[in-house]
DNA sequence: GCGACAG
DNA sequence: ATCTTGTCGC
């Protein structure tokens, strides 16, 4: 499995198996756990034979109140380059492997980058939560495919369509910002996608288990080095 | 052929 | 994603 026509076999295949409707009750929401990557670099000595690494930080918030409950990580090297429309595999992988060291089982999982708003209807949102088989939401800061109305004043939606397919939102979540992309990743719907992100926008252009990742992200990546 | 292109 | 100071706007 090496060249391009496999990997949209994969993706195609991950597509056919990601569910667009909603698995969980809203009254039943506990924990949204939220996650981000980083990416570490080897010691620029002539001699240094360190490879790149990738960190996957998670945080586990309670919801409504999007108090902090847990927060973990992962590292491992990266093996696959930037490719738009490919990034799961280069980056699902640590992602899951951040969720498996848990000591609470998240309901859902927010994750930074596409969710069935791709080319292939299989974004990293979706590709992890086929994979560990949970709800998932993605949000990007840019989108990658699709196309729709853009929002101007805060708190507006508009629909992202792409091949004539409803697939995600613009969402203008604070005043000053570009607007956020958000779309369903697997086990939930469009309409719930939207609805979640929105009561967990505090304040900030990103949603709070999305913000907090990537602070902790950071800190962990400056704490390594 | 040209431009666009999640993180 | 990452490097990186000052600076404009709410």
């Amino acid at each position: 499995m090496r060249n391009i026509e496999d990997l949209y076999r994969i993706q195609e295949g991950i597509a056919s198996k990601a569910l667009v409707a909603d698995t969980l009750r809203l009254d039943e929401l506990r924990l949204i756990a939220g996650a981000d990557q980083a990416f570490l670099y080897p010691s620029k000595a002539r001699d240094s034979v360190e490879a790149e690494k990738i960190l996957s930080a998670l945080v586990v918030l309670e919801y409504p109140t999007m108090r902090l409950v847990e927060h973990s990580y992962a590292v491992m090297p990266v093996d696959f380059p930037y490719v738009p429309g490919l990034l799961s595999f280069r980056e699902a992988p640590v992602i899951i492997n951040a969720y498996q060291t848990l000591n609470h089982t998240p309901d859902l999982l927010l994750i930074d980058g596409c969710g069935i708003n791709h080319p292939r209807f299989a974004g990293l949102a979706t590709s992890v939560g086929v994979a560990l088989d949970i709800p998932t939401i993605g949000v990007a800061k840019n989108i990658l495919c699709g196309m729709g109305k853009v929002p101007n004043g805060e708190g507006e939606a508009c629909i992202i369509t792409y091949r004539d397919r409803a697939v995600g939102y613009y969402l203008k979540s604070k005043k000053g910002c570009k607007p956020i992309i958000i779309a369903p990743g697997h086990k939930i719907s469009l309409q719930t996608s939207l609805k979640l992100i929105q009561t967990c926008i505090r304040g900030h252009k990103l949603p709070e288990p999305l913000r907090l990742a990537h602070l902790y992200a950071h800190k962990i990546k400056n704490m390594l080095v």
